[in-house]
DNA sequence: TTAAATTTCGACTTCCCATTCGAATAGTTT
DNA sequence: AAACTATTCGAATGGGAAGTCGAAATTTAA
C-alpha cells in the first residue's frame, strides 16, 4: 500500500504545473530555444526534479499534446453523443473547438503548430487527434447524405473547414478573438445552397 | 574590377543550391533536427564551405524565406496589376498562389510554417508578407465597396479565405494535389451571396 | 608561368544543453 | 525514534552540433 491516492494526486499536480511552464517558455521561445533550464525556473522546480516526474524532454512535449488532444476530445463527447442532426452537430463541434481555443489560446495553437515541427512517430495523442478528426469527416458525410450540405463535395468542405477553422483561429492578427457569431455566419455562408432561396 | 559579372551569378547559383539542399533537409528531419553536416551533405559542398556564403545558420533559414517570398511577390504583380475588377483580381490572385504552392510544394509549406517557429524580429521578407496579405485586403476592401463581395464582413472574408486557402493547400492528407477548379468552387461558395439568384 | 584572389574542405575547438549523480531534505510507517 | 520511501536539487558529465582554422585546390589576372 505504497501509493497513496492524495500522493497520486499530488504528483498530478506537480506534472500539471511542469507542463504548464514548459507550454509558458515555448510560447516565448519556441519549440526550440526552450530549455530544461527555463521549465524547471518557470514552473518552480529544480532542473533534476523535472527528470524525477518525466523521462525526458521530448516526453514533456508528449504530455502536453496528450493531455491537451484528450481534453480537447472529452469536451467534444458531450457534443456529439447529443443526438442532434448531422449538420447541427457539424456546428456544434466547431464552436465548441472555438470555446476552447478562446479559453487556452496558448496550449490550443501548441496542439496544432508542434506536430508540424516535431515528427514524433506514432503517438497516443495522435489517436485523440484522428478521432476527432474522423468525426467530423462523418458528421459531414451523413449531412451530405441527408442532404443537408447540399452541392459540396463533402471531402473538399471538410479540408475547407480545417483550413477555415485553423486560419480563423490562430492565422493573422490576433486582435479580435474569433466570435460565435463570426464561425456561424462563415459556417452558413459556405453550407447554405446558394442555387436555393 | 575584381567580381565579374560571371562570378556574381555563379555564387549565387551555389547559395541557391546549398538553399535548396537546406529545404530538402527541413522537409525530412524538421526545423529541429535538421544540421549544418547534413544540409552540407545534401547540397554537395564541405560544411566549411556553408560558412563561406552564409554567416550562420539562421541567416540559412532567413535567405530561404526572403528569396521564397519575394519569388511569390513578383509572380503576383503583373496578376495584380492587370486591371481587372477587385473580385476578379482577388481570385487570380489566389489562383496564382495555389499555382506556386503546386510547383514548389516544400518551399511554400515552409514559408508558412517556419515563422510560427522561428520568431525572427524585423526581417526582410515580412515586407513581402505583409505587402501581399495588405494587397488582399485592398482588394476585399475595394470589391466590398463595389458591392462585389456582397453580404460579409471584408475583415472575415479575409481571414476566413486566409484560412480556407491554406486549409486547402497545406492540411490535411496531402494525397491529392489542389485543382483550380477546387479553389474556383470553394471561392464561389464563399463569395456568391447565397440570397441572391 | 606565376602571383594573387577565390573557393573548398575536414579536422578542431567551443559552447550549449539534455541528462545523470549523489547527497540532502521532507514525509510516512512501524 | 528509527528505518524507510518519496521528493528535491545544484553540481558534474557527456554528446552533439554550430562555428573556426589554416592549409590545399582551383580559378583568374598579369
Amino acid at each position: 500500500m505504497s501509493i497513496s491516492k492524495r500522493q497520486l494526486e499530488e504528483r498530478k499536480m506537480r506534472q500539471d504545473r511542469i507542463l504548464t511552464g514548459a507550454l509558458e517558455v515555448f510560447k516565448t521561445k519556441g519549440l526550440e530555444g526552450a530549455t530544461m533550464d527555463e521549465i524547471a525556473a518557470e514552473s518552480g522546480f529544480g532542473k533534476a526534479t523535472l527528470y524525477y516526474y518525466f523521462h525526458s524532454k521530448e516526453e514533456v512535449f508528449a504530455a502536453i499534446l496528450e493531455s491537451g488532444w484528450e481534453n480537447l476530445w472529452i469536451s467534444l463527447e458531450p457534443v456529439i453523443s447529443d443526438g442532434e442532426r448531422p449538420r447541427q452537430t457539424f456546428i456544434n463541434v466547431l464552436l465548441k473547438i472555438a470555446e476552447n481555443a478562446r479559453n487556452r489560446p496558448g496550449l490550443f495553437e501548441f496542439l496544432f503548430n508542434a506536430p508540424k515541427v516535431i515528427a514524433f512517430e506514432s503517438q497516443p495523442w495522435k489517436i485523440y487527434q484522428e478521432r476527432m478528426y474522423g468525426t467530423i469527416q462523418g458528421l459531414l458525410d451523413d449531412g451530405i447524405k441527408l442532404g443537408e450540405f447540399p452541392k459540396l463535395d463533402p471531402q473538399l468542405l471538410f479540408k475547407a473547414m480545417g483550413g477555415l477553422f485553423m486560419g480563423l483561429v490562430l492565422m493573422g492578427d490576433h486582435k479580435k478573438p474569433v466570435s460565435e457569431t463570426d464561425v456561424e455566419e462563415l459556417l452558413n455562408q459556405l453550407i447554405t445552397d446558394p442555387t436555393k432561396k
